[in-house]
RNA sequence: GGCGGGGUGGCAGAGUGGUUAUGCAGCGGCCUGCAAAGCCGUGUACACCGGUUCGAUUCCGAUCCCCGCCUCCA
């Protein structure tokens, strides 16, 4: 059994996966506003649809993963409004640090990069197909709108009923939409803000829109799979299909996939309630070697669609069991071979893999097989550690630098030296001095046969 | 009010109608000058109450509690 099995929210249940062209899997995962940087509940879900791709390449397919870049939008403008900052500057420092963030944790970078702000000719072009059959019309104020009752599918990704959603319950309604549902595709310009020209008057993409303008350029319709968190399900997710499939007449997408929460002691992490991490903060605590992959570790270990809890005792956790497989990496080196996948191990593995991203098997799994590397010292199974580890970024680092961690200002190989001639000279108590020195400072000694002595960080 | 997700051993986190999840931490043993690493062993965990069943953590119903979406949101 080798199909792979995924959870689609439109169906809420598993299905087998059948892209839409075989051999190739077309995805496209909503990326960040960038207006700061991005917290570690994006990074959970950058992480997730990474080990997806990765998942989806090791198992055969051609993937084209598309992740956006949301560079026009309110937030952004009032971010460089109170930095006194240009908008471009504000962006392009963002997008410069999202790089750097992303590969501080080790996410393979998305085939494409859409930006908002170069693809406003297909926005408006879409817009124009909406309002030709009467899915958009231009509200009084100037903001063109899409008219959500006009829409028969709406509410069946996240299967609400429009009559029970009362918007503007608790939000003054807008009166120049004609339902309060109603949302802006496209906003009139406003004085100090940036626009485009365009037939519906000078103006800026609504965010939503955005969405649906790119993945439908990058990708076309229906492409496979579409990803996001959990809470773009309504509306943002909701929305895309009503632009995309109201303009088009043809399904948008095939699979959605929404990953979980990360949540802060058991609750949603938000700046009011001041439990706020952005990623680069939670790194830069992390040593600087093992930190980004042990932070992802942590975010995948989970299941996808289960919430996780953050706490900087769970993250250490992770390190301690990242630590466990590098060790049987250090202790037996491994073969570089294409995985069999008739071994029973890669096997199991797949199968965890392919039953909906079960990565907390699939990685029981892989204990398993550690287990078995440090009793039978095979490097080929160490082979096979690295390279199952390796279909999902994980284990690549050289175990010995992944050991050691960041470098350390302590002098520890000639503390080594004196510490094995002391031991040489039979004068222990000085040479557990020395081990204690070395382990005040992080810094752990192993005796090897052979009178070798190795260390690691704590 | 509408819709949805949960409550599993110290912590994290899977899964299943009857047989070990797994990891981290702890404890005991082997190994070691002593450690560390590794190996071996070690925990009567499945919110509560009923029901179905030969048997339920796993199905059904009630109860309690937690969390999320419905407004920008990963």
């Amino acid at each position: 059994m080798s199909t792979l099995q995924l959870y689609n929210t439109l169906s809420r249940s598993k299905e087998t996966f059948t892209p839409r062209v075989a051999g190739k899997a077309s995805m496209y995962v909503c990326g960040p506003t960038v207006y700061d940087y991005f917290h570690i509940g994006n990074a959970r879900t950058f992480s997730v649809f990474d080990m997806v791709a990765r998942w989806l390449r090791a198992v055969g397919y051609e993937v084209t993963y598309v992740r956006n870049i949301t560079d026009v939008d309110d937030k952004i403008m009032d971010r460089a409004r109170a930095n006194g900052e240009d908008i471009e500057a504000l962006t392009a420092r963002m997008i410069a640090a999202l790089d750097e963030d992303c590969a501080r944790l080790g996410l393979a970078k998305p085939d494409r990069e859409p930006r908002a702000t170069r693809h406003i000719a297909e926005m408006l072009e879409l817009i124009a197909m909406l309002e030709g059959k009467g899915l958009a019309y231009r509200a009084g104020n100037g903001d063109v709108c899409y008219s959500v009752r006009d829409f028969p599918g709406y509410g069946k990704l996240s299967r609400r009923n429009l009559d029970d959603l009362r918007a503007g319950e608790r939000v003054a309604v807008e009166t120049a939409k004609r339902d309060p549902l109603d949302f802006v595709l496209w906003k009139a310009a406003k004085p100090d803000e940036p626009s485009w020209p365009s037939d519906f008057g000078a103006g800026r993409p609504g965010w939503h829109f955005e969405c649906s303008a790119m993945s439908c350029k990058e990708l076309g319709i229906p492409f496979d799979l579409h990803g996001g968190g959990w809470d773009l399900q309504f509306p943002h997710h909701e929305n895309e299909i009503a632009q995309s499939e109201g303009a088009l007449d043809r399904p948008f997408v095939k699979y959605w996939m929404h990953s979980a929460f990360l949540n802060i002691d058991q609750e949603k992490m938000s700046k009011s309630l001041g439990n706020f991490f952005m990623t680069r903060e939670v790194l830069d605590k992390l040593d600087a070697v093992q930190g980004g992959e042990q932070l992802r570790f942590f975010l995948v270990r989970g299941h996808y669609r289960s919430e996780l809890n953050f706490s900087w005792d769970t993250l250490v956790d992770a390190g301690n069991t990242l630590r466990g497989f590098y060790t049987a990496l250090r202790e037996v080196p491994p073969v570089a071979a294409p995985i069999d996948w008739s071994n029973a191990y890669a096997a199991r593995f797949r199968s965890a893999m392919n039953d909906d991203f079960d990565t907390p098997v699939a990685l029981a799994v892989l204990h398993d097989l550690r287990g078995e590397v440090n009793r039978s010292h095979s490097p080929e199974l160490s082979g096979l550690l690295k390279a199952l580890g390796g279909t999902l970024g994980f284990l690549q680092a050289d175990p010995e630098a992944f050991l050691k961690g960041a470098a350390v200002a302590i002098d520890v190989e000639s503390m080594i030296a004196a510490r094995t001639a002391a031991k040489k000279a039979k004068e222990f108590a000085k040479a557990d001095a020395i081990r204690r020195e070395l382990e005040s400072a992080g810094i752990v000694l192993e005796d090897k046969p052979g009178g070798v002595t190795e260390w690691r960080r704590r």
